[in-house]
DNA sequence: CAGTGGTCTAGACCACCTC
DNA sequence: AGGTGGTCTAGACCACTGA
């Protein structure tokens, strides 16, 4: 352990980044799960050598980013997809009159396939490498809302299928942190208004041309890795994409 | 100052808690105004009674919703607009190329008007309070993204002219904070994507008919107070909009 | 050099949860 | 009752800024 009172090092970083680097590398190894409590912070302190203050700040930055969820009385726990106060954090999606959104995934198609250069790029895969192509359509209440196409690295889900995805309950990341141990931490969207071609047209149930907002979204889980990449046409008619500016 | 010891308070809020509402206050009131310095830690630990600590804490959360600025040697700021580092937080938009926006705001149109009952509503307004109207384009590069119309509460904004709009140098919310000491600190956007009417098509120079992202935010003050609405028609064809979901 | 924010510690007590 | 996170304090020292 680095004490901060080395002023003159390049690669000086406060305790408690450190701490934090140290708690991150326990959840990408694994030692800790989604939804798993961690060690209490006087038994971290202690195992890290550090004072509880340090160990508090390095955990608060972290549940600040939804890595980690405190629970007063409990402990520490790691965040996960399962957890319905998590389960909108990722689609932005609402509905016209403001009700709750009651979505169910329909998945269509999952096949194998080549990458090709800008899935390779995106993914920050070798250009040929296996991956998954994956469409589904979202529904409220037998409406559709979102048409997506999902690009997914083959070697991270193993043996994903549509007969996998068909009898799964829960939502998509909920599944991939389960059953292949990827969380998804972070994304990132672009967001642009296109004319609905045929097929986004009849999944949707729009006329053909009509307008949709296409979003493309790349999702990261630790370290910065990419490990989806995601093309989703949200009909916006019955529905808006909500953001707050902050 | 009401000590956390008064355990059976229905009102009981932590001090650091306190202390927040009593620095929000002092920004209301426009005693420390945007850009302007605070007093240090230690000055507003001895003001209000409380330790370093606790004033630390509270300032770390405004800091944190960009309330205030900090800047180590140096001190607390309240934030401003004018600051770059602000410039992009409620402009959600870049370019496919990736490159750094030069965007020029060309006011258009700008006049009084009644507030119609959806006006009224949304700024929170009696129904037929003065408000006034602006239309204007932002350009990059003299290429049209984005043409905006904004609804805006008469009163906040007594003179506000289509003359000052041009003649201004600086952006329409750093205007406003400067000249009307109105600060906005939040914004609620849903996104739709429409079909271009005449009107938006010709500015923008894009096909009557062809798709536009929709973009309609409510902006908020201190207080969570409604001062602007606006709807905003982003040409996606050379810009996107950008989304980071954490 | 003095003043600011930034980090770290140690200890006290409160609030909440579970047994 | 005992453990957890949450709040608050006091004090030390570091890092950065500007006179």
């Amino acid at each position: 352990m680095t004490r901060p009172s080395n002023t003159h090092s390049p690669t000086f970083s406060p305790l408690y980044q450190q701490i934090r680097e140290l708690i991150t590398k326990s959840l990408e190894s694994g030692e800790w799960g989604p939804g798993d409590i961690i060690p209490s912070e006087s038994e971290l302190a202690e195992r890290f050598g550090v004072s509880q203050g340090t160990v508090r700040k390095a955990i608060d930055e972290m549940a600040a980013e939804n890595l980690l969820v405190r629970r007063q009385g409990k402990g520490t726990f790691v965040d996960t997809h399962e957890d319905p106060r998590s389960y909108f954090r990722f689609l932005r999606l609402a509905s016209n009159e403001g009700d709750l959104l009651a979505l169910k995934s329909v998945p269509l198609e999952c096949w194998r396939a080549k990458a090709g250069t800008d899935v390779a790029r995106t993914l920050a895969l070798e250009p040929g490498a296996s991956i998954i192509i994956l469409r589904r359509l979202l529904q409220n209440e037998n409406e559709p809302a979102v048409f997506d196409e999902i690009y997914l690295p083959g070697e991270l889900f193993s043996d994903l299928t549509l007969d996998i995805l068909k009898s799964s309950e829960m939502s998509l990341y909920s599944l991939f942190e389960s059953r292949y141990a990827v969380r998804m931490i972070r994304a990132d969207e672009r967001l642009r208004a296109v004319s609905a071609d045929r097929v986004s047209a009849e999944l949707l149930q729009v006329a053909e041309g009509s307008p949709l907002l296409l979003v493309e979204r790349i999702t990261f889980t630790y370290g910065n890795k990419p490990v989806e990449w995601r093309r989703g046409f949200y009909s916006t008619q019955n529905f808006y994409y909500h953001n707050e500016l902050g």
